[in-house]
DNA sequence: AGCAATTCCAACTGATTGGTTGCAAAGGTT
DNA sequence: AACCTTTGCAACCAATCAGTTGGAATTGCT
């Protein structure tokens, strides 16, 4: 089974995905990588490096993914909102995604800022969905989508608030439904807003 | 200076804030915590039992504060909207809320969910919620306010996001400002949208 | 003064962890 | 067969950490 060193690289990537967006990085164990992988542990400091480098590839390639698998197309409010509806399912698949945001968000925040790769992902992202909706400005743009990442990416973080507030503690999939239906409905009212007083201060 | 017990658990309280919030649970560490009170180690395990009750009392102090300092009143979308504002404020101040709010949805979700203490704590700000924008209905209260809520909080977890999407390296005054009024003309959107809709229907 | 509770100090335990190293086995290449 | 790379195995190191313990000093109360 040797001689496939990108298989290798696979499982040990695809295992340490679903450590660090369960324990984070302070949280995420070598060992368990290693061992749910299947795969001897020097393994990754060989292929990836320190602990640290890890969890930058692994949300790398998980962005990579969401960038691939989510289009944006059409334009118009409810363009933007049926955005957010498949970004919602698509983070909903694993949940994987919100997870890791957050845990950059909170353990590696100076790191992710200094990287331009990433830069140049968001930057991109941004202008993309300003070609949906016409009159807005990059900045106008930015805060909408700002706003609907982190509605899409902090409801499956913040599942207990969403049990202690709205009461459903099952999280059946008539509890996802509905909590979809609200946050499409939220970008559409929102872009619809931001383009009325784009115009309407031009 | 001994015999002030609780002079001595503030100041533990207050270190374990600081610290849990910078680092989270598994990332906290307790001699740090000792060594930031000036006081000894044995003590946390006293008044405050494991590293994991620590949290919770933390997290519990820090929500009862918030909820005496930031006054739900008035009615209508700009009540909601105006509240949403000085939450945004509050939570600023230090920036402790959030992340610990998002450190517990990823360190401890389902001990959370078993507090009797949060449902209560969540269902009465529902409600509170709920009346300051007559026509809406419990859950319809609970949505909104959860999108508040994972709005004011995200946002000072998710700044490297801020910052690559939006731009603004030096985070000044005039960028939390923006998004400051940014989050309040949303929920004003929202509460108005939610309530036409409520009066629509009935 | 005598007593009880609070606190500090410091060492200790038991376990874990990130990361490294040396060696042998196995697969592929020439 | 000779050679090189990949991989597994297992032990190892130095550091760290949560939580405990015993004893001595300090403080307030009676």
């Amino acid at each position: 089974m040797a001689w496939d060193t990108e298989r290798t690289k696979r499982l040990l990537l695809d295992a340490a995905t679903a450590e660090f967006s369960e324990h984070g990085l302070a949280g995420g164990r070598i060992d368990r990588i290693a061992a749910a992988a299947g795969v001897n542990k020097e393994r990754i400091y060989q292929y990836f490096g320190k602990k640290d480098d890890l969890f930058a590839a692994v949300l790398g390639a998980q962005l990579r993914d969401s960038m691939d698998a989510v289009a944006m197309d059409g334009e118009g409010p409810e363009a933007a909102a049926d955005y957010a509806g498949r970004l919602f399912d698509h983070h909903l698949l694993d949940g994987v995604i919100p997870r890791l945001v957050f845990w950059e968000g909170l353990e590696r925040a100076e790191l992710a800022v200094a990287d331009q790769a990433r830069a140049e992902y968001h930057h991109t992202k941004v202008e993309r969905f300003r070609q949906m909706l016409p009159g807005l400005d990059h900045a106008g743009a930015g805060e909408l989508l700002l706003t609907l990442v982190s509605l899409v990416n902090a409801w499956p973080v913040l599942s207990h608030l969403d049990t202690l507030m709205v009461g459903s503690p099952d999280r059946g999939e008539e509890r996802v439904a509905a909590r979809r239906a609200v946050l499409v409905r939220t970008i559409e009212v929102l872009a619809r807003d931001a383009q009325e007083r784009a115009a309407a201060s031009a």
